[in-house]
DNA sequence: CTAAGTGTATTAAAATAGTGATACAATGAA
DNA sequence: TTCATTGTATCACTATTTTAATACACTTAG
C-alpha cells in the first residue's frame, strides 16, 4: 500500500489515511478478505501517533469497509459486488460535483464540453 | 447575494463565506466596484458573529479581491479582465482535480468519457 | 459639526477537533 | 501456558475555530 499523507493539507490525517484507504480498495488494490496493516505498524510507517490511525479504522470499520478484531488485526470486507457498484458511483459523484461547481461559475454545458476535449487529449 | 452557511460542514464557516462570495465574483454576480455588505449586517444576516465575517472579509482583502476602509465600507476589487481569467483557471483545476480522482480510480480515459456523454445531456 | 455607521484591532473565553500517552482485553503462535 | 501482537478504550494536552465584548479611527449623510 502507497500512502502519502500531506501533514499541510487543511483535510485532517486521519481522514486522509481513510481516503487513502477507501480509494485502495474502490480501486481494487485491496479486496475482500486482504489483511490491513496493523494500526501501530501503519503509524511507525507514516511517523503519526497510533491513534489517529486507530481513529481512521474505527471509521471504516462504521462505514463498513472493514472489521477488526483484538488480537487478530483488521481485514478489508467488501462484498465482491459492491466494491465495482461502489467505484462507479464515486466517479459519477465526482463528475456531478464538477459539473455542480462549473454551473455555479456560470458555464453552459458546451462551454464544459469544450474544456473537456481540449484537455483530455 | 444569496449565501447558503452549512453550521455542520467540517469546513470552518469564516471559510465558507470566503468561498460564497470568491465565488460570486468568479461568477460575475459580483463585480469591479460593487459594494459588500457590511461586515455588521452580514454577521446580522447568517446569524454570525461580527468578527467572523470580519475574519473572511480579512481573507479577502489579502486575497486581492476586495478593499475595505473605515467608515466608508468594503467593495469588490478585481480587475475586469482577471475575472475572467480566474474563472477559466477555476474551471480547468476543478476539472483536472476530478480527472485525477477518475485515474486513481482505475479509470480510463475512455470510461470518463463514456460517462460524460451519458450524463451531460 | 453631529451622529450613525463603517472597517479594524485587541483581548478573552468557550467549544471542538486533532493528536498523543497509556492501559486494557482479546487473539494466536510457540 | 506464555508472550508478543492485535484492536479497543480512556484520559489529557494542544491548536484551531468561533464567539464575545470593547475600543478606536474613519467616512458620510443630516
Amino acid at each position: 500500500m502507497n500512502l502519502m499523507i500531506d501533514a499541510k493539507s487543511p483535510l485532517p490525517v486521519y481522514q486522509q489515511v481513510i481516503q487513502a484507504i477507501k480509494l485502495e480498495i474502490l480501486s481494487g488494490g485491496l479486496r475482500d478478505g486482504d489483511p490491513l496493516p496493523s494500526i501501530r505498524d501503519l503509524a511507525k510507517l507514516l511517523k503519526l501517533n497510533p491513534n489517529t490511525v486507530a481513529k481512521a479504522y474505527y471509521a471504516l470499520e462504521a462505514e463498513g469497509f472493514s472489521e477488526g478484531r483484538s488480537g487478530s488485526g483488521s481485514r478489508v470486507r467488501v462484498p465482491p459486488g459492491r466494491q465495482d457498484a461502489l467505484r462507479r458511483a464515486m466517479l459519477e459523484s465526482e463528475f456531478r460535483s464538477f459539473l455542480g461547481k462549473a454551473v455555479s461559475l456560470g458555464f453552459s454545458r458546451d462551454d464544459v464540453r469544450q474544456l473537456i476535449e481540449r484537455i483530455s487529449q
